[in-house]
RNA sequence: GCGCCCGUAGCUCAGACGGAUAGAGCGGCAGCCUCCGGAGCUGCAGGUCAGAGGUUCGAAUCCUCUCGGGCGCACCA
């Protein structure tokens, strides 16, 4: 469950607990740090500190004591004391190493069933690198959960009948007067035509808001599902979500099932929740003021204290449903809340489950009723987030309510540099927006980065294999899409994201495949590597190695307990650099003595191991 | 106005629960190919942790205020 170098570390705090407790008669919480450097100690504690003045000693005297009457676990070979009262610790390398390479950890299922809903991009024109944002992050994510034991199930909401599909329909139909065929023929790809073509809709509307009507109409002939424009809103929202499916796969990101909008309107699910918010009185008719005619749900709890207006619209006057309340009914439904359920079909092209309106699959897995339920959308969406939980709180289902995860994210903007790149000249950074239709497409930095991965591996002599190039590339942009803490907005730059060096996911992969060559190279020589002789002296560096190798699986846990996907890249950083320290300093194919070949050998296929499941979780061959 | 987030090296960012001399990468400078892939390694330069108080043995970290940025507070999603 957790890893060594934390189990070893518990061990030591229980005992010393159980000491302060009998010696000095207090009962307090062991706090253990790291020292500034394994010359100085392996685990430190302040305790002395903290005891002084309930004691009425110096901080030396009782670490002094504390370090003479003690008796720690076997696994502590010596303890020092420093400056102020510090009790620092160091282990017994040999030890520690012997049960590093014998300890097994096996993850327990947890039977817990987490839903992780990402990318849901509208079906209407090309992803840009805002939206590899949240695919990678929710991918990573996802990757995670499941290593550390939840059944996962990833659902990509397609919303199909938006006000988004709505305007590309009108830009085909009124603005450049296309039919049916002339939308089915238009060469690949696609995604890219109606990029351009969203942000011309917006600037004709604007030339003449009247134009807005023709939205309406297309919004009701959407939701209806009949018409010429229904017609082409369904091809549309086809052919783009094929496009953005083929990008995602690109960087090995795949989904379970594929929720259609058009379906869950079809289900009439909300009618269902709206009754039972009515029964409950969630919900009242307002009978006056702004909100009169609307059905609104009143945000008392002290997380909405200070709003503005603290009733919410969740169904307008023209008896239209809000996003909110369509929110809520989905989020209902992934909980298992609703009797109702879709149809499904498997779409062979991408073996992806779907909700579908015609017949569907009488054999298909079993589809949500989770747990726990995460939804992978940035910051700006936490209010109406925070709305769908009280919806919840307020019907009653307060587990759910807690179990109700938004996984918010910070958004990426472009640098003046990278706008200008793409020739928009501004003061500072700038949003991306598809409907002034700036942004940069996922697609054309997939191309430049799969180009450049050739050019350098043509510059190495290597055969250069496309699909090679393909997992570069995708290390290289998912690297620098977890690199930074999530909550924090990314200023997206193209020479920092198409970097190789230093902080790159092809440095990681770079670390991996050096190291695997040590051992292919051993095989082609005929060297056998033996079994490690622990009686060899374990010197400063090699030890720090072992002790960062050791918290693999406790950087997986912490990744999985925060939500935050970013301590995964910085544990492969810290390691491959150190990796690639000692790779330098000590040969292993060229030494001759076999009990240093053999230790090198051993340390470095541990780094191996336990590299690459890591690497794995943020992608590395997708 | 109310609420949330942020301000750390020239640039992009790390800094567990308050701990010891605040760390990386890029960029700059100086080295390292008798080498297991140089997408690398080694070293140097570069900081009043936005500012001011407070809490205490000890603060980049916690509290208050000030300044400066971002975001949210719809019958849009």
């Amino acid at each position: 469950m957790i890893g060594m170098f934390e189990v070893v570390k518990e061990e030591i705090c229980k005992s010393l607990k159980g000491f302060v407790s009998d010696f000095f008669g207090i009962d307090t919480d062991i706090v253990a740090t790291s020292p500034p450097s394994v010359a100085v100690g392996d685990i430190a504690f302040p305790i002395a500190m903290r005891l002084a003045r309930v004691l009425n000693a110096t901080p030396m005297s009782i670490a002094e004591s504390i370090r003479s009457n003690w008796n720690p676990p076997p696994i502590v070979k010596k303890i020092d004391i420093a400056k102020p009262g510090f009790l620092n610790l160091f282990l017994d390398r040999k030890r520690f190493l012997i049960e590093l390479f014998e300890y097994s950890f096996s993850r327990k299922k947890k039977d817990v069933k987490v839903i992780v809903e990402h990318t849901n991009i509208n079906p209407n024109k090309a992803a840009h690198v805002g939206h590899l944002r949240n695919a990678v992050l929710g991918d990573t994510l996802s990757r995670i959960l499941r290593k550390v034991g939840y059944e996962v199930e990833v659902q990509n909401y397609i919303d199909d009948t938006g006000v988004q599909v709505a305007d590309v329909v009108v830009g085909f139909v009124d603005l450049k007067g296309f039919d049916v065929k002339q939308v089915q023929e238009i060469p690949e790809p696609f995604d890219y035509f109606c990029w351009d073509l969203y942000s011309e809709v917006q600037s004709w509307y604007e030339e003449d808001p009247s134009r807005l009507q023709l939205r309406r109409e297309t919004l009701r002939s959407l939701e209806e599902g009949k018409g010429i424009r229904a017609e082409i809103g369904s091809i549309v929202a086809r052919r783009v979500l094929r496009c953005h499916l083929k990008t995602m796969s690109r960087l090995g990101i795949y989904y379970d099932l594929l929720t259609h909008e058009r379906d869950v309107l079809a289900l009439n699910l909300f009618s269902v929740v709206f009754s039972e918010m009515k029964r409950k009185g969630v919900v009242e008719l307002e009978k006056e003021g702004k909100n009169k005619g609307c059905w609104i749900m009143r945000l008392r709890s002290e997380e909405f204290a200070g709003l503005s207006d603290p009733d919410k619209v969740i169904v307008r006057s023209d008896g239209t449903v809000t996003y909110v309340g369509k929110d809520l009914a989905y989020q209902m439904w992934k909980f298992g809340l609703l009797e109702k359920d879709f149809k499904y079909t498997l779409w062979e092209e991408f073996s992806v489950w779907e909700t579908t309106d015609k017949i569907g699959t009488l054999e298909h897995p079993l589809f949500g009723r989770a747990k726990v339920v995460i939804n992978v959308i940035d910051k700006r969406q936490s209010y109406l987030q925070n709305i769908v939980r009280e919806g919840l709180r307020q019907l009653g289902y307060k587990e759910e309510a807690e179990n109700s995860i938004h996984f918010s994210y910070g958004v990426v903007n472009l640098s003046r540099k990278a706008a200008k790149q793409i020739g928009i000249e501004t003061d500072g950074s700038i949003g991306m927006s598809g409907r002034k239709g700036i942004g940069v497409k996922a697609d054309d930095l997939l191309d430049t980065v799969v180009a450049k991965s050739r050019l350098e591996l043509s510059k190495r002599y290597i055969d250069c294999r496309d699909e090679e190039a393909a997992v570069i590339a995708a290390a290289a942009i998912r690297f620098y899409m977890i690199k930074y803490l999530k909550h924090q907005d990314i200023e997206f730059d193209f020479d920092l994201a198409l970097s190789f060096e230093g902080d790159s996911g092809p440095y990681l992969q770079y670390s991996a495949v050096r190291a695997k060559k040590i051992f292919d190279k051993l095989s082609e020589r005929g060297i056998k590597v033996g079994e490690i002789d622990f009686g060899i002296e374990i010197a400063d560096d090699f030890w720090e190695f072992i002790v960062l190798l050791s918290q693999s699986e406790q950087v997986i846990e912490k990744a999985a307990k925060e939500l935050e996907v970013s301590v995964l890249a910085h544990w492969l950083l810290e390691v491959a650099k150190k990796f690639n320290s000692l790779y330098h300093k000590y040969p292993v194919v060229r030494e001759n003595n076999p009990v240093q070949r053999t230790f090198r050998a051993k340390i470095f296929r541990l780094f191996l191991d336990k590299f690459n499941s890591v690497l794995d979780l943020v992608g590395k061959e997708g």
